[in-house]
DNA sequence: CTCCGTTGTTGAAGCGCTCCAATCATTGTG
DNA sequence: CACAATGATTGGAGCGCTTCAACAACGGAG
């Protein structure tokens, strides 16, 4: 930086301000600076910005596992909202371990970001709070009643809501629910399924699973073999809706000819043609941008008090939805 | 810091020893400075660190989408060897956008991160050259013939040559291939497949594409309707053989009863027991390892010199590909 | 009892930037 | 023509850490 202040012929104060596009640099020397800095191939350094400015200008992102084609939409959104308040992004992803998933919380703190963005964070809510005494904080599909840290969820109850209208208006009433215990918004989608049958006067029927496709495979297996008649499931992600799918293929079941299949995320596999599953969007991208509008509130708004957002989901009628044959 | 020298009784240059675990520090010293520093929840800055020490301990990893399931076993890999090795990873991505791939370079360096790795880039070549003379570089998934960046790769020529090879020994001759012309190692892929076409004297057949499912579609529909036989198709990557599966089964025709089908990548989405796609698995945990050895190299072992590695694919066999209906 | 090698500890000098108060140059006003 | 007002520029202090030469304390060898 003293490189460049000599061969511009001016001092470092105003290199820093003609870099920064100051608006009380002189045109000529604007000019001067920058050619200088282009000739010398100047690069700021942004540890020492950082430092002496004491703001990064930074969000951190946590994402729990970047393997879940669920997130990249997430980050999508916080991306182009960030980009447009001006903050860069820091992503991390702590691949579902737990303790990572601190470290790296706590990486971000070292490195003063201005805010943290945790997606789907599965760590304890101790950590989060204790983390969120240095910096803001807000949790995207994670609910959590918090009031030191910001939530921006979809309606899940919503959601399983519009899934069991749209199948009981093709004329089902065996609906079967492959639930996600442990996953984020499972116990809500669960509570909208089964209110939303019993305001229809249909009885529940719930199978455990998980938010994998073996979890599918395994529910459907015992749904199918239960006994109780079932013309359509509604799984409580895609991924289990594509062990039920592929469970229902290998008994020679049709879908949606014998059996209606919903899931719920809409993530890129169940828009593909192949698959063309009926589900819930939880217009991700919205999610991601309402989490930095959130932080940005706080950050430069000056808010404090919590903040819980839940925004409403929308089912996308596929293909693998139709009247249940009886009525076919 | 100066709060926590004060209360541990001890110099600010100790706490700094001890919180960093020198081995010059006694052991009374050390745990009242841990406790000192636990007990203010005293958070060392990491900016004021970098700055001082002159190197960041980081590697910036730049994916080119993060929408694209391929990347994230990679990442996965790279993790795993950044932490054994000591080093933190600071993620970005720049979906698909040329200019932000360059600008996120940009911050890498700006940022003093100590190596970057960028998986698949798409960029020009003289940014990542010029970029290159400020912080070591790895190139993974993307080759490029340069003496100053390391390259990592797998070997699509021999990939294509596993494929051909299966579907020969299958007894299929009548082989398509639905190339992948832009993306990284479409060239490649097509290059072992015309070559490997040839040696067993069979005639290549090859359709256009990109590595979308909608150029699957496309090309499917093309090849099918192009009134050469066709028994089996290779596509350039599980994506587009996602949109030629969907055409077979639009058609009626059965995989792999009546046509073979082969994918490139072993996605999760090959995986899914739905699809059961057979494809190739370019190991890219190890594609990630290696770049972070390559990056090692450069950093703590002094090397200079460019580096590119090609790493052997492997064959992944599920369940579309068996033999053409007439030896059946 | 002195001298020296260890081990543990410290003060002070930066790292490369931002920011503030102070300075200088210029223009407009009565 | 002096004086204030405005705009452009600068020197220097300071951000929170690391590093290094220098120093204190201490036991063992001569």
């Amino acid at each position: 930086m003293d490189d460049v202040a000599r061969r511009a012929g001016v001092s470092r104060a105003l290199v820093s301000l003609a870099l920064r596009g100051s608006d009380k640099v002189s045109p000529a020397s604007r000019a001067a600076v920058e050619r200088a800095a282009s000739e010398l191939g100047y690069r700021p350094n942004l540890n020492a910005r950082n430092l002496a400015s004491k703001r990064t200008s930074t969000f951190g992102v946590l994402i729990n596992d970047l393997h879940n084609p669920y997130f990249p939409a997430v980050v999508d959104g916080i991306k182009r909202a960030a980009d447009e308040a001006g903050y860069r992004l820091v992503i991390n992803s702590a691949f579902l371990d737990e303790d990572a998933e601190v470290a790296a919380i706590d990486a971000f703190v070292e490195f003063r970001v201005d805010g943290v963005i945790l997606v789907g964070a599965r760590c304890g809510a101790a950590a989060i709070e204790r983390a969120a005494q240095a910096v803001p904080i807000v949790l995207v599909s994670r609910p959590l009643a918090s009031d030191v840290v910001d939530t921006i969820n979809n309606d899940d109850h919503l959601g399983a809501q519009l899934v069991v209208e749209h199948l009981v208006s093709l004329g089902h009433e065996h609906v079967c629910h492959v639930e996600g215990v442990t996953g984020a918004g499972g116990p809500e989608r669960r509570a909208g399924y089964v209110e939303t049958m019993e305001r229809h006067g249909l009885e529940p029927h719930i199978q455990p699973g998980a938010f994998t496709e073996a979890s599918g495979v395994d529910a459907a297996e015992r749904a199918l073999d239960d006994g109780r008649p079932v013309t359509a499931v509604f799984a409580g992600n895609d991924l289990s809706a594509l062990g039920v799918l592929d469970v229902l293929d290998g008994r020679g079941l049709a879908v949606p000819g014998d059996v209606s299949l919903v899931g719920y995320d809409n993530t890129f596999v169940a828009a593909l043609r192949h698959i063309a599953l009926t589900t819930v969007d939880q217009n991700r991208q919205r999610l991601g941008a309402l989490a930095v509008e959130a932080l940005l509130e706080r950050v430069e708004g000056g808010r404090t008090t919590a903040r819980h957002e839940v925004i409403p989901p929308e089912l996308v009628v596929r293909e693998t939805t139709g009247p249940p044959r009886s009525l076919g």
